[in-house]
DNA sequence: CCCTGATTCGC
DNA sequence: GCGAATCAGG
């Protein structure tokens, strides 16, 4: 698969969001590794993030001894203020637009990288319309700290808590049974031995729908 | 060991 | 341009 520009879209939304790699490459699927993804995503131009290795630049660290204190030069200049992007006001009237309340929509993105929607959402499908800045969705609290929809990998347990659409829908989240998509205490449910037809039970309580019909 | 991102370099 | 291999820190 290569780069088409939905899979970019969600790459680079994916990285600004704070997602780790492998959660992207996982997302984008089609065997897109962590690699590609940041290979991808430099090439990009997308970077500047907390790398684990640390490129300790050799800061010109003045000897404890050398530099005691900087030099009181007469007028300190106080640390250039981040200045936050001034909202581009263009053209319409000042109006000061009381209806628009830009609600956190908390949207997930799916493995073909479209952006499901939200569970109060279920009309508006997304509004093709460029917001003026791509604002990166945190997480609700509700879902902190639990394993999401893009926390899911080949290792841990993809076993549903609740069900979608719920604010604290999320994953197992435990190391895996080698070989299968849950742990082990969850294999315990989703595989279980055959019974006599006849004693079956009608339902086949499967999760997410039960597997792919391919 | 697991994870992370950065970089290199042959393709 | 791409991404596996490699590096290196947490």
């Amino acid at each position: 698969m290569s780069w088409t520009d939905e899979r970019i879209d969600t790459l680079k939304t994916m990285w600004e969001a704070g997602q780790t790699a492998s959660q992207i490459a996982d997302a984008l699927g089609d065997g897109v590794s962590r690699n590609a993804v940041i290979g991808k995503a430099h090439r990009l131009g997308l970077q500047a993030r907390p790398s684990p290795v640390k490129t300790s630049e050799p800061e010109a660290v003045a000897p404890v001894a050398a530099a005691p204190a900087p030099a009181p030069v007469v007028a300190a200049a106080p640390p250039p203020p981040p200045a936050p992007e001034p909202v581009e006001e263009s053209e319409t009237v000042t109006a000061p637009e009381p209806v628009r309340a830009p609600q956190p929509i908390l949207r997930s993105v799916g493995p073909g990288g479209f952006l499901r929607q939200a569970p109060g959402e279920q009309q508006p499908p997304i509004a093709p319309a460029p917001p003026r800045r791509l604002v990166p969705a945190k997480p609700a609290p509700e879902i902190a700290g639990k394993t999401s929809l893009l926390d899911l990998n080949d290792r841990i347990c993809k076993w549903p808590l609740g069900h979608p659409g719920e604010p604290d829908f999320h994953f197992c989240g435990d190391k895996v049974n080698p070989g299968f998509p849950y742990c082990v205490q969850h294999c315990g449910h989703a595989y279980q031995a055959q019974l006599p037809r006849r004693d079956r039970r009608p339902p086949p309580p499967l999760p997410f729908g039960g597997p792919r019909v391919r």
